[in-house]
DNA sequence: ACCTGAACACCGTTCAAGT
DNA sequence: ACCTGAACACCGTTCAAGT
């Protein structure tokens, strides 16, 4: 919290005057073009590919130059975790008054945005809510209230849709990740099935109708959650 | 994998003919000891507090002696994060049918002992499933399986439930930690209270009803997924 | 206002070696 | 079978300084 500028920080100059720089075509450090570059290390090497030292040399900048934009790791870590969440509103209906389909919508696309990223579900344990976590929080609230979920069931309504889909997200990423490690998780569990038989049968670990469930389980909080 | 030993290795010399160690009183290392003292570590300054320097010097050992005993800092972590599921199983009931009250319970608990250890929830899109979290997902898929549920419907029961209550724990435990901030955050929502009326007027950020909202999405959940 | 290199105090892990 | 120190290739960040 020192006194550094914490806006977009777009006034900057257009063309600047050849700032003495390498690369002439080079633009300028912004916080916009950190985060943008810290994306594109996390989505290439995951949570480990990201390092203050990797992100200023594709930056072309040295690392402490990084620190005028930007408070520390942490600061970087939060801006991309926001940013993966910016969220364009739910599509025009044919039926404007179906609030349900609306917030499956809301909640499928959040989940969807973050597998596209999956390192984010490993960062989601966040205490900084950031402005687009805000603007969807906002818009469930309003469709929800306007749904005729009362005042006082507004806010459990709310964390337990929150709960469950940051759960099933960050269930979903991180067994996507290793499809082998579960085969064989199962095929083991299956051997000696003798502590673990319902499981084993059932083939638990092998399921992948992972969208499916997802769906079936909103579904069944929807219900208890709505009003009529 | 390499040729060490994976079991308990509880099979040591009772009291070693004085190993030449320094302490007398110090045992060997192991394990158990590995993981005992990791976790003493974890719960005394979290995440950031075990480092495998740090847990060797606790240990009375050089650094290198851990990675006898273990595969790296990973595996630490994993079995450290099963230590803390341990599950004695549920109470014996006066009604021994009861199997919704025993789901409840199950999952309560599997809450309540992760926010013991509030490291654990941000260890959690973890793929390595240890021996306590298999535990708990079989003795719940029996119990689901014996109230009725169809075994094609089972698994999709089974990850709804572990989506809600790893999102609920996960949930809690990044906004404990960070009361102060919360508040401020609520208090700043408010003022600018432009952009999000709705959460802003729900006072969304402060409500604290945790476990009221836990049962209460869950009891939803339930009636969903249950027969009858 | 913005950027920098050197330096500090750490990390996890490989390796070759000890007993 | 079990433990070890030295060394390697890194980290994030403070600081004093440059323009």
């Amino acid at each position: 919290m020192a006194t550094k500028p914490s806006g977009a920080g777009s006034k900057r100059a257009r063309a600047a005057p050849q700032p003495a720089q390498e690369a002439p075509g080079e633009p300028p450090l912004s916080r916009d073009r950190i985060v943008a570059t810290a994306l594109e290390l996390l989505d290439a090497d995951g949570l480990d590919g990201l390092t203050m030292r990797r992100l200023a040399d594709r930056l072309g900048a040295g690392v402490m130059s990084l620190y005028w934009h930007v408070d520390n790791k942490e600061d970087v870590l939060d801006l991309a975790l926001d940013s993966v969440l910016d969220y364009r509103g739910p599509p025009q209906l044919d039926k404007p008054e179906d609030w349900r389909a609306e917030v499956v919508h809301m909640l499928e696309d959040w989940r969807a945005s973050m597998l596209r990223h999956p390192w984010s579900t490993s960062l989601l344990p966040r205490r900084a809510l950031g402005r687009n976590i805000l603007s969807r929080l906002e818009l469930l609230s309003k469709t929800l209230s306007g749904a005729g979920v009362a005042d006082a069931d507004l806010n459990a309504a709310i964390w337990s849709l929150w709960n469950y889909v940051m759960g099933a997200t960050i269930t979903r990423a991180s067994f996507d990740v290793s499809n082998e490690d579960r085969a064989a998780a199962q095929q083991r569990l299956e051997q000696l099935s003798g502590p673990y038989p319902t499981i084993g049968r059932s083939r638990l670990l092998l399921d992948d109708d992972w969208d499916g469930a997802f769906r079936k389980g909103l579904g069944f909080l929807l219900d208890g959650l709505a009003p009529g």
